[in-house]
DNA sequence: CGGTCATGTGACTGGGTAGTCACACGCGAG
DNA sequence: CTCGCGTGTGACTACCCAGTCACATGACCG
């Protein structure tokens, strides 16, 4: 948690070291962020910096948390499906949130995949947090499906959580890199219509693909053998 | 590439000289990894380091260049069924090699990771290697299966190369973790029967995944709309 | 006005890094 | 024996980093 002394400066002035501190951070692992960089850009001290946050890690949990919240407020805002009609349309729902978290909020999104795959001492201490959200509650829906009987029970439970997590993490680093955003200068008026539909119907055909496969249903040579 | 020096040198210990830096670049991003702790661990003096390599580019390019090769190698050492038997045993073969791989040598595996999804310069450098050789090879495979009429229309070929290839970077990434191996002290022995059967298990379920989807066939609710 | 306290500062420390270089060693040819 | 050459070496450079600290500034209070 960051000290006191930051929580009193002026809002704006909180509002830019984050957003520089954002930016370093979705730019580069953590071992590779440099806080030299980060204040220099930021045009605030050293000094400053030490009595804002306790240490790099400090500065550093404190985004992930900050970004954790960020993601899970933006999917709320538009209410999910109700429960009762069932998993995939929840899928769908909570895809599309997540397309849109990544053409809105670019930098969070990157900065919490690195959180998840990033190179870094107090790996534990990070998964926890992004985990604790984002796995568990995978699992419950992944379980109410199973019990529902809209999953196939063939499946494990956790491949089938790991698949979703893997296709919305894969999407969560090479989106950017396909839509060529750049971290650095994020420009909303570069994100348009265009990208906006591109990433809906990616996870549009992610979730086409989570629940019937890429097979057409004609051959269906080989069945599954646990 | 080395220089000649390095291949000069008797074989063994050009082999000592790349366990170690391969170690060292499976545990680490490129950005973290160093060459001062690398030449410690190899006895070697940081002077023949350079005498051996132009610089820790030229070192790691090669490295991934080593990587992709014992990959290829490895994954071909068993034959593929035939063409003509479709693109879901091909799929199967495929995982079930790489799964293979990935308990076989973890290390390579990992260092091939980090080359796709690391943090570091040069980034386009790497890339252009590694998509060269799989995704364009994926490519041909999705485009075929969907000429042959096994892989639906519907999905855009991108999008499925997309998902073969997130749930396979995704596994490579969490299996060594889930299965708790250390890239330190790379134990034979600790690799068991069990854990082999567990990886094949998980591709397994992958391809069933891939093919299938998760879903239960009887509720079909939510139809793909392109 | 003087004092106190929160905040701002940048030179500095200690340590790690990639890469260099002047020198040392040994071996084989003349 | 000596010269040259390929190889080995570790101290050294130049740089970057996280984190510290003695001091500066300025606002508010008595």
């Amino acid at each position: 948690m960051p000290k006191p002394t930051f929580f009193n400066l002026p809002p704006e002035k909180q509002d830019t070291i984050l957003e520089i501190a954002i930016e370093e951070f979705a730019r580069h692992d953590y071992g590779v962020a440099s806080i030299s960089r980060l204040v220099k850009q930021a045009h605030i001290s050293k000094g400053s910096f030490y009595q804002y946050f306790e240490d790099k890690q400090d500065l550093y949990l404190y985004l992930v948390d900050l970004a954790i919240e960020k993601e899970v407020e933006f999917l709320l805002a538009v209410e999910p499906p109700e429960s009762q009609k069932g998993f995939f349309p929840y899928l769908r729902w909570l895809f599309e949130r997540s397309s849109d978290f990544v053409t809105n909020d670019p930098r969070w999104c990157q900065l919490l995949y690195r959180a998840s795959y990033g190179d870094f001492p107090f790996r534990d201490e990070v998964l926890h947090r992004t985990q604790l959200t984002s796995r568990s509650y995978l699992q419950d829906l992944v379980k109410a499906g199973i019990e529902r009987g809209e999953i196939t029970e063939d499946i494990d439970t956790d491949l089938a959580i790991f698949a979703i997590d893997a296709l919305w993490e894969g999407s969560r680093y090479w989106i950017p890199r396909k839509l060529a955003i750049d971290f650095k200068n994020i420009d909303r008026e570069d994100i348009t219509e265009d990208k906006i539909k591109f990433v809906r119907q990616w996870f549009d055909g992610l979730t086409y693909i989570l629940e019937n496969g890429i097979s057409t249903k004609k051959h269906r040579k080989t069945p599954h053998q646990p």
